[in-house]
DNA sequence: CAAAATCTACGAATTAATTCGTTGACATCT
DNA sequence: AGATGTCAACGAATTAATTCGTAGATTTTG
């Protein structure tokens, strides 16, 4: 009678996700030095805030970790490219009511893009059309 | 020492506007019916839990009302366009680092888009590329 | 070795999101 | 008018997410 678990990462899991897709195996207290040196705009969090969110991940195999040592080590058990494709397509129709079209026209606009990016993509759609037919 | 609320709306609330946006002026009955009928794989949820929700998005001002007549009769107040603009910079940031390139590239390797679409993508690249010169 | 620092684990507190039940007002039907 | 149905408003209950404090174990430092 109320909220199901949301399926992904929450938006903190997603945040030590993408410190440890960049820079591999940490401790909790390297994953919360980066996060509060590079944090943007989000308020600041205490250690064993972060240190819980990393068991639960770890609870939701979205973490491995090696316990030999005293402080452990932690890696994504997930890896980029799925998670993103998971979050892309829940939010296409969530948001764009499975336009992709307007999904991508969105993305576009609302950064710039290098010359070299918009290359790369025009050689994605290449691909695609000599797929289709 | 909690969780601040969330800037955008909910994933309920998201579903609530995509009716309104595609079906013009609503009452709580008519979403509900929308919601009912065309639910993709979620729960089914009251009418009363509907109509919360609305209330709520109300008082957020994600809605207008209109009271006159005994079924009030609600409006989106926030624009389709805008809504999702603000969701995708979100998202391109905590998802994707900030790289438009990737979030697109998912995109389209998500839903497969018909030739037209593609053909208005590349039309879109072309406006971007004009502009940077 | 003793003191200080660090780390994990446990549990508590807070809040937003979600879900309904119930009640009273109003409308429609017979 | 009386019975029946619809709707808004209110409040309660549940859960996930988030945030830390504290205790106990381990490591490092003097």
């Amino acid at each position: 009678m109320a909220r199901p678990r949301n399926p992904g990462p929450t938006e903190r899991e997603l945040a030590i996700l993408q410190v440890l897709w960049e820079c591999g195996d940490c401790t909790v207290r390297q994953i919360q030095d980066k996060l509060q040196s590079g944090r943007n705009s989000n308020s600041t969090t205490g250690y064993t805030t972060t240190l819980k969110i990393m068991q639960i991940m770890f609870e939701k195999k979205l973490l491995k970790r090696d316990e030999s040592g005293h402080a452990h080590v932690y890696r994504a058990a997930v890896t980029r490219d799925r998670t993103q494709r998971k979050i892309v397509g829940r939010m296409l129709d969530q948001v764009f009511g499975g336009s992709a079209q307007r999904l991508v026209l969105h993305a576009l606009s609302a950064r710039k893009s290098t010359p070299e990016e918009l290359a790369e993509i025009r050689a994605l759609l290449d691909e695609i059309e000599g797929d289709n037919q």
